[in-house]
DNA sequence: GTCTATAGTTTGATAGAC
DNA sequence: GTCTATCAAACTATAGAC
């Protein structure tokens, strides 16, 4: 008699197809702008009719929410990785530099990508629970490694958030693709961990005081 | 004979229509979101059908154009008016802390404003010279009082940038309405300008040098 | 699942009478 | 300057054949 089949190609394929619209829909807002493109285009991209992505997605927000839960869990890997790896478990210095740096090159990487987890500029759009639940745990893990480094107070935390989304928005608003504000990040951050009394990161020789 | 008219009262009728016009958008914009409204709603509101406000405007575009040199030209009047004030001829500390509140309460103030004023949320809006031109003069006035008191650094002056523009986003974009960042603004300025030298507001007595 | 055909809406903008 | 009437275009979304 005959075994049920081990893989299920019509499922793979689905998800395959799924796929293939989401990366369509990323190109062209990386091109066009996060809202420049509409479904025609996104189908023509992949060889489509418009009406035809309704077998996949149920609206145009739907995709919008998935491509949000995408580039979440994207960057919840990152900084999963970016925990564990040798050189974050280091000086608190070390540590938040590196968590700095990471969400800085991430979010300045991609505009659109930016705009669609950061800021609320698509009329309409919420994210959903699933969707939402990677930047939940991105924020405990990061509240928790600033925890582990000695940083308690709330306030304290916000305002290095703060100092990051601001020279995040400034690079990408008045120098796009350069890095002028990249190149401020260390003296930024030093800056505030040198007030939250965070150890810096190479205690020459016990400098003043 | 007849002398001529010392007021050129269709004029004024133009200008004051205009004004109306504007105030509807404003109204609109805030109570909607900066685009989430059409010319047949400005139109409505003042008693008018679209068609008419093209004797007034020659696109939305230049409606919004119209808005942001407004928007601009009451925050620069309000930047002259600070730094002219007795308060702000003092210690280097108290001058910025008041322009840095006078900017996060501006900012804080109006969501559609001051997106409209600081990203660049509207497909095809670019600001023209002249409506760009206040903001301009701002940053020119900004630079020079941080230069007056010995922050000559770009660097440090981008990172003061930041800071008031993290906090704002934050502001506006977890918490609208409220205060949580209003309540970090002063800390985290004080970090910022303890770490480029400006004098303590209150050097109460030569503490720890 | 993909297609054709089209509904249903909204919108910025123009033409031309008054 | 304001109106009525209307255009032209764009877009999301649905119905139903294949």
């Amino acid at each position: 008699m005959l075994g049920a089949p081990t893989r299920d190609r019509a499922a793979e394929r689905r998800s395959a197809t799924r796929r293939e619209i989401l990366d369509a829909a990323w190109a062209l807002a990386r091109e066009r702008g996060l809202s420049d493109w509409t479904l025609r285009d996104v189908a023509t991209r992949i060889g489509m009719r418009a009406p035809s992505l309704y077998s996949h997605f149920e609206s145009k927000l739907a995709i919008y929410d998935a491509m949000f839960g995408q580039a979440w869990s994207e960057y919840e890997a990152l900084v999963r990785d970016c925990i564990t790896s040798p050189d974050v478990s280091g000086a608190p210095r070390t540590v938040i530099r590196s968590m700095s740096r990471l969400f800085f090159d991430f979010a300045v990487a991609d505009l659109a990508r930016y705009q669609l987890m950061n800021q609320r500029s698509i009329p309409g759009f919420t994210p959903s629970a699933q969707s939402f639940a990677p930047a939940v745990r991105v924020v405990r893990i990061s509240i928790e490694q600033l925890t582990g480094m000695g940083v308690t107070d709330r306030g304290d935390v916000e305002i290095w958030f703060a100092i990051l989304g601001g020279l995040i928005d400034q690079q990408l608003a008045n120098d796009p693709g350069g890095h002028s504000r990249r190149d401020l990040l260390d003296r930024a951050v030093d800056m505030w961990a040198d007030s939250v009394g965070l150890a810096p990161e190479t205690p020459k020789k016990e400098q003043e005081q």
